[in-house]
DNA sequence: TACCTTGCTACATTTACCGTAGCAATACGC
DNA sequence: GCGTATTGCTACGGTAAATGTAGCAAGGTA
């Protein structure tokens, strides 16, 4: 049912309902993560990696290149991944999930 | 080395940080869009599934299980899946992700 | 030259998810 | 009682995705 995103098809996005689309984005493993550890300054590939509890580089690349093709994430040219204005814009919304992560504790 | 959720295990857990747990709950599939779902009021188990294109309740019951043992869900006792005053907390944190999706639209 | 680090990929293994079917329990009528 | 629907939930075989290790070519630096 669901295609392959590295070619920008997004599970929900037929629906129409760019949310759904961007749940799915996000919904992916590492994802939510990637952003956050960009959150700050720019991360070189192997830095990224290091931040993300030494995941695969396989699945940080995928992930990579959908943020990439949603226009979240970019390569500068001097090396290193950071966010672009509207990935930046999109952290940002994701900010308050930090106190509420604090409150929640479990 | 990320062990089953259903046990209330965590990737990012034992970092100490939970904004890392959190992030790796929602990180999961149909997470984010669970939520998202029950956002207005609850829905049987059918139902959920039906507004989630049919995904297959095997992984819907998974993280109904990992989203009910965080407390951001929890299943009524006439029958029917409805958020928590805290779930309904962390759903408001996404409520703007609405609107960023609508600009997106990539 | 040799040595780094960069972004990125191959490959085999393990894990997660999908899709279909079906369970026990509870309620409806009839 | 009976049959028929619901409910939440699970088994199971097959497929897709993530893991973990290794290593590539390109570029820099000495």
């Amino acid at each position: 049912m669901a295609k392959q995103a590295a070619s920008g098809n997004v599970r929900g996005s037929r629906t129409g309902r760019p949310i759904m689309a961007l749940l799915d984005l996000l919904g992916r493993r590492w994802s939510l993560r990637i952003l956050w550890e960009l959150r700050g300054e720019p991360l070189t590939s192997r830095a990224l990696r290091t931040a993300c509890d030494e995941a695969s580089p396989t699945v940080l690349q995928s992930r990579l290149t959908e943020l990439r093709e949603a226009g979240f994430v970019e390569l500068g040219e001097a090396g290193g991944y950071g966010l672009t204005p509207l990935g930046r814009e999109l952290c940002e919304t994701f900010m308050p999930l930090h106190r509420f992560a604090e409150r929640w504790r479990r």
